[in-house]
DNA sequence: CGAGAACGGGTAACATAATAACGTCTCTCA
DNA sequence: TGAGAGACGTTATTATGTTACCCGTTCTCG
């Protein structure tokens, strides 16, 4: 019954990153959109920490790591490109972003953060949007966007 | 079926913010809790506007209206203290402040904001919160808080 | 080719959101 | 009465996000 029971990134996971980064690729080229050193990179940096990083993390390491002179536009750019093209998410309640899992299709999951660890799990849940889309529709509402962002333990963090 | 159809709110509803103010009056005097005239009037403002309220919004109401010299601690400690007896709920993708529909239980809704009139209408509706859950436990996640955040038109909107 | 539009990205300044640290007053209650 | 706790004022600071402007490259089309 579960259709994609998504399980948490191992620890080492560069070569995830390294498939995430080949897969945006080449959507990129079939869409015909730039996949720039900067854009590439942002991505990379997404993708290899396992939890959602902050704007101004990423702006820390193209600064002290990279040695790139960069300023808030610089990584706010890029995040964008990223978002409108469903490279990353933003979870709105830790002001962060995260890589996503599917960026072959056009969607927008869920999210389950750890307190403990911080990792974030993201689902693709058919039944909670649809529950969700079936609850606003009652009252008159047309969903256009959802934002579901969970916190509680991880499987692993339960035992702590 | 539907449990709680919870309409969105009337134009003129200041007799919905008497009552939720009651409300909260006979509720923190039921549990000790100290509903000052600062905390009173910070939920009377997020209740007044039918759309979430950012603290700096409150703050401005605070110097401007009521003369009173605020800084923004005085508007966080005051948001602060309802969040926590569930007086108001906080949208973190609007940074935003919202009077509770329902502050006798213990609960957190999930929100439908109109990207139109940016109203935002409550619900409480089990069956998202248990789609969430279910799902999550698929995982090994147990879940101990949820934001769920949807945006889209509201009825009122959708001619437009 | 060459003018000019489109785009990526650097720079500075600003805007908004939230917290830290400290002081004072007042209330309560032993 | 006086010690402690809570509420709130005050100042400063940090965190996050945006605007405006400029410059160089690349793409495009006459």
């Amino acid at each position: 019954m579960l259709k994609t029971p998504i399980a948490s990134r191992p620890h080492d996971h560069s070569h995830c990153v390294h498939s995430a980064l080949s897969e945006a690729d080449a959507l990129c080229a079939r869409q015909g959109l730039r996949l720039t050193a900067l854009r590439r990179r942002v991505l990379e940096l997404v993708w290899q920490s396992h939890k959602p990083l902050g704007a101004y993390d990423i702006l820390a390491v193209l600064s002290e790591q990279d040695g790139r002179r960069a300023a808030p536009p610089t990584v706010y750019r890029a995040l964008d490109f990223l978002l409108e093209n469903g490279l990353v998410h933003r979870i709105s309640s830790l002001n962060a972003f995260i890589g996503c899992n599917h960026p072959e299709h056009a969607h927008q999951g869920q999210f389950l953060i750890c307190r403990a660890c911080h990792a974030a799990i993201e689902l693709e849940q058919k039944s909670i949007s649809d529950a969700i889309i079936a609850s606003a529709r009652d009252v008159g509402f047309v969903v256009e966007g959802q934002t579901v962002e969970v916190v509680g333990l991880c499987s692993g963090c339960q035992g702590a």
